[in-house]
RNA sequence: UGUCCCAUGGUGUAAUGGUAACACUCCGGUUUUUGGUAUCGUCAUUCUAGGUUCGAGUCCUAGUGGGACAACCA
């Protein structure tokens, strides 16, 4: 066994540290926690592959924790589709939790906090409190409920839990530094009033806690050892280290919170909010339009799980701002995809040609490799016979030598075929050309090892039989935005940078085998890219999607 | 006129005071019954200026540039 050492990154540096010197392993212990208020996306994939990675590496339990104290956004349907997602992917959590089910502590807590005198009531309006809390450059000054009495206070929190005051009537605040340098310190907000339904605790509460007040405390129950999160976020570790501080127990484990960057992915989005309103607004059909980077999308448009996680691993995490280039996740998936998907032969720009020299009314079936980059994916057998379809970019009058395809006068091998030679063409009245004409080799077929069979041509082309083609629907996805980093602009807003071609539907002609596939399944249609059968198709109607095209190194050489 | 974070090829990440490495992209070869795959090659005075040191991408100081912070959102 060598023992290879894969270089750490910063965040494995903490944890290396720590378990030298405060943590022993068995206390290692991490946590997923997204608010169910949207489906998640790439970003997501990141910090789940980044928790649930950890724990892998670590053997340490990872949490799935729904940080589900705002039901004004929040909905049991979100907390469905990230569950799947991240089963998806394929990890599993240790507990499945619900910040959601802390509302009794911390609701005791916040008794505890008010008793000593570090929470009070304020009556007044969020305007005036934003006001009084200054700006980052000016220190914030007291308001006039400061220095309510215990007992008034009690009275008044109690009254937000029963409801009895009115909905936004009072706050909770905790009473920190209005001086601080740090905004979050400024007596922030801990419980709001909220008289609406909770997707998990209905009309029990009437008050929520907020994100500050709840998530340390969550980490804390769990006995989280590490709370990572994204950099937005360091600025609420001084807030999070104060609240712990007034409730932990020496005997326990204290959780900290680090900070990574988030991954930003170009000419997308990677911010619900964003995503939420492209669905809102219907650039997009839905949360999972193959479009969007969201992992219920990439799942549609044919990514594996495996190519997200390998996409993730590769990128790494770090501390700075950083736009990763879409390439790199399309490189993933293509690589991943190339062990994995089964080659088949479609058309999806057909022009017509004619063996005049092969029998009229015969059906050949030939032999086709389903994978030569995995003996174990077996053959099938593809029908050729007199008339086929081929590519109408793979045919020209007249080209030029790099052009290494069908020419009148020239061969081209076909695709687990005949070696093809064109002898003329028809067009109609515009000039486009309707039909070739064509002679072949009868002795030159795939894999029969005849000399004429080995014969070097330059060139093989994919190709269908006519009367054995299926017709199927076929979409191509574009990226959904012109701009690498389309809400980074101070002028414009993201909504002006769509790209109105994002999607093409067209009709292509696919060999019979593309009827035993199920949907989800990914294939290649050979020389054009990785296509995956979309949920909608139906009993009559197949629907590909195009996960991505393969690397084309002709399309830039042609213009 | 604040506090905090960040700065390594086009992109992302490494190098833990000792020869700047890996991957993607781009460009150019080789192989190929996919113009795919595979394979080989080209692409960096580590933001700047000082300092510490035998030695600095790494430590210190200043500057420059980018980012975060003023929701009863998370």
């Amino acid at each position: 066994m060598s023992e290879e050492k894969e270089p750490l990154n910063f965040i494995e540096q903490i944890i290396e540290e720590d378990l030298k010197t405060t943590h022993s392993k068995q206390a290692l212990c991490f946590r997923f926690p997204p608010e169910p208020n949207g489906y998640l996306h790439i970003g997501h994939a990141s910090s789940i592959c980044l928790n649930f990675g950890l724990g892998l590496k670590y053997n340490a339990p990872v949490n799935l924790r729904f940080d589900d104290t705002n039901p004004a956004k929040e909905e049991q349907r979100f907390v469905d589709a990230i569950k799947k997602d991240v089963q998806w992917l394929g990890y599993s959590w240790a507990k499945e939790c619900y910040a959601s089910d802390y509302f009794e502590q911390l609701y005791s807590w916040a008794l505890l906090l008010i008793n000593q005198g570090k929470a009070y009531v304020d009556s007044q309006s969020s305007e005036d409190i934003a006001s009084q809390k200054g700006t980052p450059t000016q220190p914030g000054v007291a308001g006039p409920y400061r220095d309510r009495p215990v007992e008034e206070n009690l009275a008044l929190f109690e009254q937000m839990k029963t409801g009895e005051a009115p909905q936004g009537a009072h706050v909770l605040r905790a009473k920190i530094d209005l001086q601080s340098t740090n905004m979050l310190m400024r007596d922030p907000v801990i419980y709001r009033t909220l008289h609406k339904s909770h997707h998990r605790t209905g009309t029990d509460w009437k008050i929520f806690p907020m994100y500050d007040w709840t998530h340390g405390e969550s980490d804390y129950i769990e006995q989280i050892s590490h709370s990572f999160c994204t950099l937005e976020f360091l600025p609420h570790r001084e807030l999070y280290d104060w609240f712990l501080d007034q409730l932990v127990d020496g005997s326990k484990l204290r959780p900290k919170q680090r900070e990574f960057a988030r991954r930003n992915l170009s000419h997308t989005l990677v911010s619900k909010r964003k995503l939420a309103r492209l669905v809102q607004e219907g650039v997009v059909d839905s949360w999972d339009d193959p479009r969007m980077p969201t992992i219920s999308g990439l799942r549609r448009r044919g990514y594996t799980p495996d190519a997200i996680k390998n996409f993730a691993k590769g990128i790494g995490v770090g501390k700075r701002d950083n736009l990763i280039d879409v390439s790199r996740l399309e490189f993933s998936v293509r690589e991943d995809l190339n062990k994995k998907a089964n080659r088949v032969m479609a058309v999806l720009d057909p022009v017509k040609v004619t063996i005049t020299n092969y029998p009229e009314d015969q059906t050949e079936w030939l032999e086709a490799e389903n994978n030569q980059e995995d003996i174990d994916a077996g053959s099938r057998k593809v029908p050729f016979s007199k008339t086929l379809y081929i590519e109408r970019e793979d045919f020209r009058e007249e080209a030029n030598k790099k052009f290494f395809r069908l020419k009148l006068g020239k061969e081209v091998r076909l695709k687990n075929a005949y070696i093809i030679k064109a002898e003329s063409c028809d067009k109609d009245y515009e000039g486009n050309i309707t039909e070739i004409h064509c002679t072949y080799d009868p002795k030159s077929k795939s894999g029969s090892g005849t000399q004429e069979s080995l014969r070097k041509v330059k060139g093989t082309l994919h190709w269908v039989a006519v009367d054995k083609a299926i017709k199927v629907e076929v979409r191509l996805y574009d990226r959904l935005f012109t701009d690498p980093s389309p809400d980074t602009h101070k002028d414009k807003g993201f909504m002006e940078f769509i790209n109105p071609d994002s999607l093409k539907v067209i009709t292509g002609y696919g060999e019979q085998s593309l009827k035993d596939l199920k949907i989800e399944d990914t294939v290649q249609f050979q020389r054009l890219g990785y296509f995956t059968v979309d949920p909608e198709t139906t009993q009559e109607k197949m629907v590909f999607n195009r996960t991505v095209g393969l690397r084309d190194s002709w399309a830039k050489l042609a213009e």
